[in-house]
DNA sequence: GCCAACGTTGGC
DNA sequence: GCCAACGTTGGC
């Protein structure tokens, strides 16, 4: 089942707000509410998910409204190992979501408002890292692509979920979430460790991973790379590990 | 299990 | 709107 739960906000809300992407700057969003509301968690879930695929796509999206930034590529915690959050086990791990049908499960859970925010970003195509957190060896361990763009979660209107959120209305839902699809383990899995190496050597020297979010925010549970951020972490599937 | 970082709550 | 208290995340 699901991992954080937290919640509690305030409520109403205004609803969704775009989705946005901000990014380099930081606060999030939403204005939901008034004013406070957000509550944390991160993470998720994942599930198998009904409905699916579906394609929407873009249209001409694209086109950067000036002051935006777009991302198509993504990190996504979760939790591999067994953590029981209100009754509930929270762990899915990599291999949790190679065993759902279709190897495709709902992102569910995430009770930030930039962590969902983002995924609302999110098209059908964009890849994302699955990454395993609060385990016994952080790191990446696939990867996955987004097969449904952001719908309303529906575990936040379950009392036995452990991320219901009881502020929510469903006249005016405040989560959403995202279906993702296996696509494959990375060549070798990449810890957290290795990746703070560069991260420490870039920020000294102007590389690529300077400005990771894994390092810069490290608490959002869903957030964004840069294409060089993403290819370069991706190249290092055939490195030697430093 | 500890605890630092940081987001949220809620009084004022 | 400020900010102290509190709660959560997540590495170690």
């Amino acid at each position: 089942q699901r991992m954080p739960p937290k919640k509690r906000t305030r409520g109403t809300t205004a609803e969704h707000e775009e989705p946005a992407a901000k990014l380099a700057k930081k606060d999030d969003d939403e204005k939901d509410s008034s004013g406070k509301g957000a509550k944390g968690a991160p993470r998720r879930r994942g599930k198998p998910e009904a409905g699916n695929s579906g394609m929407q796509e873009d249209k001409g999206a694209a086109a950067a409204p000036a002051g935006k930034e777009v991302y198509c590529h993504w990190l996504m915690k979760s939790e591999p190992e067994s953590r029981i959050e209100k009754g509930v086990d929270v762990k899915f791990g990599i291999e949790d979501l190679k065993a759902l049908p279709k190897q495709t499960g709902c992102w569910d859970g995430v009770r930030n408002y930039q962590a969902r925010n983002f995924m609302k970003d999110m098209k059908v195509g964009h890849e994302a890292f699955f990454y395993h957190s609060n385990c016994k060896e952080p790191g990446i361990a696939g990867l996955m692509k987004i097969v449904k763009e952001a719908y309303v979660d529906h575990t936040q209107f379950d009392k036995k979920d452990a991320h219901y959120d009881p502020s929510s209305k469903k006249d005016n839902p405040k989560w959403y979430m995202v279906d993702v699809q296996f696509d494959r383990m990375t060549k070798r899995f990449i810890p957290l460790s290795e990746l703070k190496k560069y991260h420490q050597q870039h920020k000294s020297n102007g590389g690529v991973l300077k400005g990771l979010a894994l390092f810069t925010r490290a608490r959002l549970s869903v957030q964004p790379l840069s294409k060089e951020e993403f290819d370069f972490v991706l190249s290092l599937e055939d490195k030697e590990p430093i």
